[in-house]
DNA sequence: TCAGTATTAGGACAATCGTCCGAGGCAGGA
DNA sequence: TCCTGCCTCGGACGATTGTCCTAATACTGA
């Protein structure tokens, strides 16, 4: 079946592009991760930058499924899935603290390589950025939800930046503590 | 002279590995920036390495007389030379926008390449930890001085990650009006 | 069973990478 | 004046990059 061989060459490129950058990754190294030859990506992505757009759209699916998940998981409350977004630093704290986050570090990237795809990138942020203005406007927050949004996006960015320079586990907890007290400061008494 | 050359080298190597990246940079890109022929590097460098080794001494260097401008910049006040640390996000915004910050883009590139200077580069960020822990304390924040800095720091990679990504201007205005607050709120009433 | 398509392997390709060499140019001291 | 040592040039090196081709294989439908 072509569609698992497919499969598996997108999933081996997202891992690799995570934990070793996009550019730092090459066909060879995809190749053996899958273990497959290098000829036969041909038939499956024309270029590198097919297989970038083809991981890019694996994570935003997986994102999308994602937040779907926190929608039914924290039920009825906005501020219980707002602090599902808040979690997944400690959830996914040891990889964070070796490779950074995944969104942020590929945009980054793009950024600097002028690469055409960045925008497509940005569009792992707008999911975020629009699903937790949506939680905090049903807050009532809804003049500031996407300050908020962006906000908690960035102090999220900050925390998994400066964590993966230090390899400091410590200090994520600390942030983290720091957020989740912000947003009990911010939401109003209610949920 | 060959210091000239090479202190010409170092400071295009160090424009061109914000610019683009560390790996997206070659040999022939900096000699082509100098205007110099590319054998002539390993006169003065044996490996790209070493290049990198001396773009991160430079960078030290700029550091420490960044903040010590700062430090007579803003006399005697703890709390204007930390407003001082914040408003490089308002100073340096197109560049910011464009390429990210200078020192945390290359600890994150660095970090994804397992590169051996990432400790190096991590020294950036201990420079401004331990300037702004001094500032910290000697408002009489002792105990947390430390906590606040690294905070600081983060919300500040933060704007800067997202800004980068996000292309957006008036959000970095907003970020550091937030965070200006946030120190009015967390220094005593004194200075 | 067989034709035809879909999938794969292996390698060639030009370009670029970091590295390194040897020949020339230039200076200042004898 | 010539010699010596620093500096620079242009190019060669082997390895690796992304891309692409062709021949062999696996699979499917009739």
């Amino acid at each position: 079946m072509a569609r698992a061989t497919r499969d598996q060459i997108v999933g081996e490129a997202d891992r690799l592009f995570y934990e070793q950058g996009f550019e730092h990754t090459s066909f060879a190294d995809i190749a053996v991760a899958v273990g497959i030859s290098r000829g036969n990506f041909y038939h499956h992505f024309k270029t590198k930058d097919e297989i970038l757009i083809a991981v890019i759209d694996r994570r935003l699916e997986a994102t999308r499924a994602l937040l779907a998940a926190w929608e039914s998981e924290a039920g009825d409350s906005p501020a219980a899935r707002i602090r599902c977004f808040i979690r997944i630093l400690i959830a996914n704290r040891a990889k964070i603290l070796r490779h950074g986050c995944p969104v942020g570090t590929l945009t980054a990237e793009l950024a600097k390589i002028d690469h055409p795809s960045l925008s497509d990138a940005g569009r792992l942020f707008t999911l975020f950025r629009d699903w937790l203005a949506r939680q905090f406007t049903a807050l009532g927050l809804g003049p500031e939800a996407d300050r908020l949004a962006l906000h908690l996006i960035a102090r999220s960015q900050g925390i998994a930046t400066l964590a993966n320079a230090l390899k400091d586990a410590e200090f994520v907890e600390r942030e983290v503590a720091d957020l989740t007290r912000w947003l009990d400061r911010t939401v109003p008494a209610s949920a």
